[in-house]
This record gives C-alpha cells, structure tokens and sequence, in this order.
DNA sequence: CTCAATGCAAACTATTTGCATTCGA
DNA sequence: TCGAATGCAAATAGTTTGCATTGAG
C-alpha cells in the first residue's frame, strides 16, 4: 500500500473528503525532495496553483501526519519540516547549520541502544529525535 | 572554574556589567531542577522579585547559553529551555509526552557512533540533539 | 442537500526589539 | 559620567482558528 493509498484509506475511515488541492499538495510533497516547510511548499505549489491558501496547506500536512504518511521534523530554526515517510526506511539526521544542507543517516545499533536505555527507565518510546548539527563537506572547508 | 566564575569572566571580557538581576538569576538557575523555560524562571523570580521583567529573564538566559554555562533546549512543545551545562557531562533526554516528566541520560557508544556518521560524511559536528518521547513509567501504567 | 474543506483575515504564542529610564563601573 | 541593562510595550514570526463561502459525496 504506497502513501496515496493510506491517505485515501485515512480520508474514507474519517468520513473527510478527497479535495483537489489534497491531492495536489500531496503530489508536491511525495515528490519532494523533502524535509518542507509549510512556508517552502506553499511558495512552491503558489507558483501554478495561485488560489492555494497557506491555511489549506498547513492544515493538509498536519493531515499527513496525523494519518502516517509524513513525520514531523523541527531543526530548531523555528519552522516546522515534514518529509514523507515510508513505515520501513526510518532514519536521522546530519544538518549543515550553514548551508541549510540536510544528510539522512541510519544507525541500527543506535537504535538498539536507545531501545535498552528505554528499558532501563521503564520508559515506553513513541518517537525520537535524533540530529547531529555542524558543517557540511563544504562549509567547513570555505570557513 | 564554576559556573559563576564563567559567567563573571565573560562579563568583564565583553565589557558588560554585572547587575543585581542577572545574579538573582544566575542563582535561580543553577539552584534549580534545570529544565526551566523562560515563562517558568520567570514566573518563579517574581514571587520574590516582581521588579524583574521577562525579557531580562530571557535575554539572561541567551546570555547563559552565549557564555557556555547553559545549553538551550527544545522538547518540541514550543517552548525554548535552558539547562546548566557542566563542561564534562555532557546528556541527552527522555521526556515523558504525558506528563512532562524529563530523564537525563548518558550512552557513550551512542556518542562514538555519532562520530562515526559524522566522519563518513565529512561533517564536523558542532552539537547534536537526542531526544527519546514517550510514557514514563507511571504514566503507562495509568493508560 | 449536507457537512467537510477552503481562503481569508484575525488571533495566538513564544520570542525579540525599540526606547526612555536606571544603574554599575 | 557614560554606556550597558532594565522594564515596558510594541513588533515579529510561525502557527492556528473563526467564519462565510465553496464544493465533494
């Protein structure tokens, strides 16, 4: 079952409706390279849909969220991202505090020892963050 | 070298000035549990200071975190907090989503690892952030 | 037809800033 | 004395919401 096919799935169960800019936002954001704010998307999608509102927008990707397809990221720059997220491809990241520049990075025995440290606290894990910040390749070597 | 005495050289190398508020402060902070947002410390000092304005309680803190004797924190519910850092122990956090419960953590290997990534991106890590969410044990108890 | 979705503008929240006044060195 | 610090109020930025209108089922 791909991304659209959830959210068609979430949108019958829920009793909401399948709108044009629902599927037009979703179309831009699974072909993304990801990692939007809702500032970037809107802005991108502004372009060739002018009547698209921010709101809308905003409230789609919440959407997306709420029914699995995407996750909610936050580099701490004060907007919220989201990326699309496929249920079997977990994974963290390395952003380049100068450039902006995002690298995606998976470490399974990381996981395995948040998951024991969890254990030790009796704590039961929703989600994590896990990001490392700095200087890219190139940014570290211009400065 | 303390906290203090950090704090104070950093205000005679900069030429800034070492007021009755930002000392009150500075004693709230390092006197406390940690975790404290703005509104939080704030709202604390005013019971005994209700002269002390917020964003003297914030731009203190930015200047704690400037300085290095704090680390500014987001748990990702919108509020910015602040934690004493002591140079050598360094920690990361689970946060209970349910009742705002807040653990301290320490796993080298996990530091090892980020490393690692970092090294085979060619990326220089300047700081990173690790966050475990979900229920701690009393509250997954109650559900 | 009915109720969810939309677009707009306004409300909100945390944070930051401008500025007249106070105060430390 | 003089510039940094303060407190207040106002500005900002991202996000969220109210509401009249539109549109999907």
């Amino acid at each position: 079952m791909d991304q659209i096919a959830i959210f068609n799935e979430f949108v019958r169960r829920k009793g909401l409706k399948n709108t044009n800019q629902r599927m037009t936002i979703l179309e831009a954001f699974l072909g993304s390279k990801s990692h939007y704010s809702t500032e970037d998307l809107y802005s991108k999608l502004r372009k060739e849909h002018p009547k698209i509102g921010y709101a809308t927008v905003h409230r789609t990707l919440k959407l997306f969220a709420e029914c699995g397809i995407a996750i909610e990221l936050d580099f701490g720059d004060g907007q919220a991202r989201f990326e699309p997220l496929n249920v079997d491809q977990h994974h963290d990241h390395l952003v380049c505090t100068n450039c902006g520049l995002i690298i995606e990075f998976t470490e399974p025995q990381i996981e395995k020892l948040q998951e024991q440290i969890a254990a030790q606290h009796n704590f039961k894990i929703e989600k994590h963050r896990h990001e490392l910040y700095g200087l890219c390749c190139d940014c570290s070597k211009q400065s």
